[in-house]
DNA sequence: GTCCGATATATCAAGCCGATATGTTGGGCC
DNA sequence: GGCCCAACATATCGGCTTGATATATCGGAC
């Protein structure tokens, strides 16, 4: 889900939608290749229903600065003169609302976990409670088992005598066993670390 | 793309669309829900197009017969008396055309390989000749290739210490190895073996 | 005899993707 | 200076997928 991606994403920063694509790229990798022709309707979706907002919008918001340097920042907070909607340079910068973030909050708390949909919360797990964390591995594990067995029942199948078929699910079967073995190493991590990591609450936010 | 899981799977044996679906399930596993919504659109498409014909449709095209027998049947050449639409037990079962094949064809050459349209090009292997199997394996690998290459990037990139995504990035590298360490299988199956390829039935490995 | 779940097809509103349009800006190049 | 190209930035459109919903038949349990 698109806004789940937006929402995690723009809580960290204000982004304008070209700068939101390319930390979304770094952030999830391929494992989310959003398109424009969907990001720029669900921001326009996320500003109408109140959960993010133009923070600011007019010509050089911020000189081009190459993104080399940080983008963490918030520095620039004041702009004088900003033009209306359609400008030379016309970016729009959003930020997230406090509306936005209890949809960020509700959205990851929610159950859906394919492949995509899990990778972003992952992604986001910094910001979730420590339960809400456990939860979402543990439902994940428990989808991977519910494929792997799957896949498994359709392999014991009769006349599945096909070598490609077969390789494939093969290879299915010996993935989902890698993923769930991640997850229970992200689990034990979470669960094992009780004075490993006393940051988790009180530093690193 | 649904329409290269059709023509496949009608390819062998000539459907409906509910045991279409059953079908392709058991033969793509997790890798592809096809929804009826989608289904029954790109039927009609394809017999638009001349892909796909109705073969037989009425009430009782064939006893249940749970398909473990051939359905290969083009048996039931004629049919009287078919209920214009609406019927009892009204099912349209559908066959490929010679023009559908050279679809199939078309659609299996096509360059495009993310996870899910690779494995049904793998799950229909079989209806390639190995030129054409080496170069989609091929290609899939050069596909994972990049994906790798980019990940990395990503994580060696700096500020990337949030160690969920971190976690995340190192688990797409190793899976995404697991894959092309597996493509590599598959092609040195292909191509080593010359006076081997009997044994493919029986003493796999 | 009647209810239930599986069989079977179809449609609809949302929303995503890839392609495309349109315009701006900075930098390389001679 | 003057030129063009690549990157920046937003937006829209058609085609398609998804998930929900509607409709209707059939076999079997009780």
């Amino acid at each position: 889900m698109i806004e789940l991606a937006i929402l995690g994403i723009l809580k960290e920063s204000n982004l304008h939608g070209y700068e939101l694509k390319k930390h979304l790229r770094k952030v999830l990798g391929p494992l989310s290749n959003v398109s424009f022709g969907s990001l720029y309707p669900a921001l326009a979706r996320l500003e109408r229903e109140g959960a993010v907002t133009i923070v600011e919008s007019g010509q050089d918001a911020a000189p081009p600065m190459p993104m080399t340097g940080s983008l963490t920042g918030e520095a620039a907070a004041f702009r004088s003169r900003r033009r209306p909607t359609r400008g030379p340079r016309n970016r729009k910068v959003y930020g997230i609302t406090p509306a936005g973030e209890a949809r960020l909050v509700e959205l990851m708390a929610d159950p859906a976990d394919d492949e995509r949909t899990f990778g972003m919360k992952l992604a986001f797990f910094r910001w979730c409670d420590r339960p809400t964390r456990l939860r979402l591995l543990e439902r994940r594990r428990a989808s991977l088992l519910d494929r792997l067995e799957e896949t498994r029942r359709a392999v014991s199948a009769r006349d599945q005598d096909d070598p490609y078929v077969r390789a494939l699910m093969e290879h299915d079967t010996e993935s989902t066993m890698n993923d769930i073995a991640w997850i229970g190493r992200l689990i034990a991590r979470e669960t094992g670390d009780e004075g490993l990591d006393k940051e988790t609450t009180g530093g690193h936010r």
